[in-house]
DNA sequence: AGATTTCTGTGAAAACACTAACGACGCCAT
DNA sequence: ATGGCGTCGTTAGTGTTTTCACAGAAATCT
């Protein structure tokens, strides 16, 4: 198991990695990684290791070997698929990122209360109604759930999700969930990281 | 100066202060709070003491008083206010939640190429063409800007931030961005905190 | 060929963050 | 009153993540 930082910093060099072999590259170095990832050589270095994966120091990481290497470790087809629940502008964004082809990943379904948008195709990916949530996400058997929605009901609309079968929450409702056991849940928390803008782009 | 982990929970207990405050509590002990915020109560004692407040034995923490304390620590006015950059779904969002009044944060401008977009309050933000950047930034002393566009555009959006006197930027824009000496950038990775969400609710 | 350079892989140290533990203090019940 | 209980403030300990630093290996130069 992987600490949480370097899978991050995996999934961003994954990205890096994509853009240089759209650009040719076939190799790069870790400091060259580094600094596109804004990290640092040694972290590279290390976060390669972790996966098992080395380079040579003649030539440095071979780009498509790195990716496929990171690929293995990262993903999962049983979860390159999610609902989004809440289609507000948060919502609608994140549809419309994933909801064509933008990574692996991709939205296969997403839910509103809102009966004027339940039944049409927002973005390519079908709306259903909340009534809906427990069948659908049942069916399909997704287990990934992106949660854009107030948090007044957040926590209750979760509650059925894990009941549900998902296992995974990327929450953007501002306010803490608690999940039972082997569900992994992530705060999106953008006033939090507002504040956190804020008070170091002040203290230096 | 206060860790990171610190201050985005500080953030985060003083929006669940907020809630007791308003349901009428008048203090509260470090567990209470623990559990309301997902941490654990040496966690919120040990904040707490970083920023200098107290509570006491026999009533926990002073919601007002606490809430007051925090604020010392995270507020600063000339830091409140800030631009959006692009209008898309996502920035729309963003307009939507700090627009009017959602925290002590405020959205003062936001910017467009669109020029349909231009000249309107969408949310009660009035929106400027993308070459105004300089000028409403400068005048208004703004120095925390919110990144909402494309990946392609973001870094030279950025160095014209950083000479239009941004200290501080949320960066949505799926790249790491560089920043000069003094700025503070986080980046807000949708994508790296699917994988991530996916990642461990599989390992468990 | 040997020396030099440059990079990787990794053990070891350092920095950082979280958790546990405990004395002190006030309240309440006896 | 006084003993027991519960909570705070703080320090010390533990665990995790990052950084350092260097041996080893491939390539290039002399």
């Amino acid at each position: 198991m992987l600490p949480e930082p370097t899978v991050e910093r995996l999934s961003r060099y994954r990205r890096i990695l994509r853009d240089l072999h759209a650009e040719g590259r076939s190799s790069v170095f870790s400091h060259d990684l580094a600094e596109m990832a804004h990290s640092n050589p040694a972290q590279v270095r290390r976060d390669v290791m972790l996966i098992g994966h080395s380079g040579s120091p003649a030539t440095g990481y071979n780009v498509v070997e790195l990716r496929k290497a990171i690929g293995m470790v990262l993903d999962d087809p049983a979860l390159s698929r999610s609902v989004v629940i809440g289609l507000g502008h948060l919502g609608q964004a994140i549809v419309g990122y994933f909801g064509d082809h933008h990574s692996r990943f991709t939205v296969a379904a997403a839910f509103d209360i809102d009966p004027q948008k339940v039944g049409h195709q927002d973005g390519g990916v079908p709306t259903y109604a909340m009534e809906d949530l427990e069948t659908v996400i049942r069916d399909s058997g997704i287990r990934i759930a992106i949660l854009a929605i107030p948090k007044a009901v957040a926590q209750e609309v979760a509650d059925r999700l894990y009941e549900a079968g998902i296992t995974g929450i990327v929450n953007f409702a501002q306010i803490p969930l608690k999940a039972p056991e082997g569900v992994f849940v992530e705060l999106v928390d953008i006033a939090a990281v507002w504040e956190k803008v804020a008070y170091f782009s002040r203290e230096r």
